[in-house]
DNA sequence: TGTACATCAGTGAACGCGCGTTCACTGATGTAC
DNA sequence: TGTACATCAGTGAACGCGCGTTCACTGATGTAC
């Protein structure tokens, strides 16, 4: 293969792209060099051409992990033109959203990385809580507290699906998400 | 030092004991081998005399972690006898709480590890989820669906305290704890 | 109660595997003429 | 437009460090008499 700017440059994000999937996947600790290289298509040897380092890969991976997710929501609001805060819950608490950690809100799987990660990593998830806050605080019915009620429901979609995650009961796990739903839905 | 059958118990209590704050401050991969050993006293080759490999260990602290969870919380509502619903709230959304991982509740820090852990992890995952609901529903007034209010009590402290964890700046995180706080116990 | 022996928790050096990183090399594409 | 050369993305073998695991050994305590 030869070395276009642009070749160079999609190859560049192609490994970034799975590289911010797994990190939703497996965690930031676990995808090897070797194997991300090779789900780019790649060998691992070429690697350091495109990142200083795993560590480096693995920082802006969490970073495009993060801020992928407001978008996403915040078209999951729009699908919904009556009821935009319902289409964002739906989209969140939907078994799709659940069962597809890879492509799905980084909130809810790099929080414990987060917390114990670095200043950078815990900004970046910092401006992604904003985010979410910003946006569902607009979608929020007026009168109340707008403010509070987004970080109520900011907080239990992020548990809620962490815990529909977790648990090994699909039944359980179904309920979580459809009482969640009902419950946030009925504030309205 | 020889080897009387209380001391050995109390040896492998303690290093249990070790990793099961561990696993819980920095996750199921990230503590070794030979750190938990040097922090409950001892150097790392004792260790197999104990469990059958690192893996096994850390199996049966992840899972010593999410039992204590419950435990601690069941005490934190028994604090308040008027109303024990908000002396379990205010002590999960504490400063407290948040600021020490390692003596928490592992539903927190231990959901993403579930998520992407084996059936053993999960299940005991699940355990701690229903004793958790099962507590909060009973404490919940009742009128209304218990068992759905007390699902929404849960993914807000867990989700919360999740972020609340995660996010940098302090103050962001302390109205997440403060707000979400009084969000939970107006609904009384 | 005292003595000799057996046991085995704990020690620390050594091993070996996995994985991040390096490096000499390749060959397709870009550039110069 | 065609030819010669330079560049550098990508390859794959090799390196080396960290960490889980093994093992021969120690010595304090338990047991037998």
């Amino acid at each position: 293969m030869g070395h276009s700017q642009v070749a160079r440059a999609q190859t560049h994000e192609r490994v970034l792209r799975v590289a911010a999937r797994r990190v939703r996947e497996d965690g930031l600790e676990h995808p090897g060099v070797s194997e991300l290289m090779r789900e780019a298509g790649l060998t691992h040897g070429g690697f350091y051409k495109h990142f200083a380092s795993r560590e480096d890969l693995i920082r802006q991976a969490a970073a495009l992990a993060l801020a992928k997710g407001t978008q996403q929501m915040a078209q999951a609001a729009r699908t919904d033109e009556a009821e935009p805060l319902t289409g964002l819950i739906e989209a969140y608490l939907s078994r799709r959203h659940r069962d597809d950690p890879g492509t799905g809100c980084a909130l809810v799987t790099l929080g414990s990385a987060a917390a114990r990660g670095d200043n950078e990593l815990r900004d970046a998830y910092e401006e992604q809580v904003r985010q979410y806050l910003g946006l569902i605080t607009e979608l929020v019915p007026a009168g109340q507290d707008q403010r509070a009620e987004a970080i109520l429901v900011l907080s239990a979609l992020v548990g809620g699906v962490l815990m529909a995650r977790a648990v090994r009961d699909e039944n359980l796990s179904d309920e979580l998400l459809t009482t969640l739903f009902d419950k946030l839905i009925e504030r309205r």
